[in-house]
DNA sequence: TATCATTGCATAGCTTGCTATTCAAGTGAA
DNA sequence: TTCACTTGAATAGCAAGCTATGCAATGATA
């Protein structure tokens, strides 16, 4: 049997998305927050004030990791926690100025690394593309 | 501004990624590996008693990662290390029996992830897809 | 041949991801 | 009301990535 990788989905798929984290990476750091911290953003710059589980439930990231990433952008400035109204396991979670600040240059960076990432495709691949990645991931999801 | 998350090749691929990742690894981990060393196996099964160099050069994974790998693969008994004839700071990585044996199966599993994966997609557009990103990952190596 | 740059690999330190576990707070039922 | 179950979040422990740095062995050159 043979296993040819720049033919394997698995394979190219984990490439591709390394180099997605990588530019990203470099683009956003200037503005004081690393990939990780991107789909929290963008859920909370949507609406603030929820829980963490709220945030699990928005996202497709397992609540470890969240609790982890909240961590790391309260230590880097990004989020403050206060207690929660009516339940003192949870917590509410708010953006800082800081973060509010940089929405439009974090957006305008992601999309410029989608626009570089696709710009050996034409419109109608692109538009495949992100529906072929649906899809797949639907496939996976429900095992 | 707005930022669909569902709609960035970016968001998807890191999601889509990681969706493979532990597909795999819930299929490999009865043979006693993992998805991290999937790459390096595959370039060992070809060929092995390289260097560490050479290893690195046939895959797309930083040197210090490989070293990682290469130590755990160790701790696993997947592989030897022997000194290098005639360059001290090298050593020839040798595949064990063991890791030898599990080649096709090892092989029939990644198969079968990529097949559940791409169960959504017809013939055509499981091409097509393969073909997007490789043009992606070539747009993105070369910034 | 002595020195200096290069090279192969290891290490440090970090992020991002996962599963499993713990723990305190809330909830419901006897 | 108490006791058991459930639930929100934190923690432990690991893998797999990365960049940066260190170090010893090679190689090239004055």
């Amino acid at each position: 049997m043979r296993f040819e990788k720049t033919k394997s989905a698995g394979y190219l798929a984990n490439h591709m998305a390394r180099l997605f984290a990588q530019a990203l990476h470099e683009r956003i750091a200037p503005l004081g927050i690393v990939p990780g911290q991107f789909p929290a953003l963008l859920a909370l710059w949507e609406r603030d004030g929820v829980t963490q589980k709220e945030l699990v439930a928005r996202l497709d990231i397992e609540q470890a990791t969240m609790a982890n990433t909240l961590i790391r952008m309260e230590r880097d400035g990004l989020i403050r926690r206060t207690r929660h109204p009516s339940d003192a396991r949870a917590q509410q979670i708010w953006l800082t100025a800081k973060a509010k600040d940089i929405r439009d240059e974090a957006y305008q960076e992601a999309n410029d690394v989608n626009a570089l990432a696709l710009s050996g495709l034409s419109e109608a691949e692109r538009s495949n593309f992100i529906d072929y990645m649906g899809r797949i991931i639907g496939a996976m999801q429900d095992d």
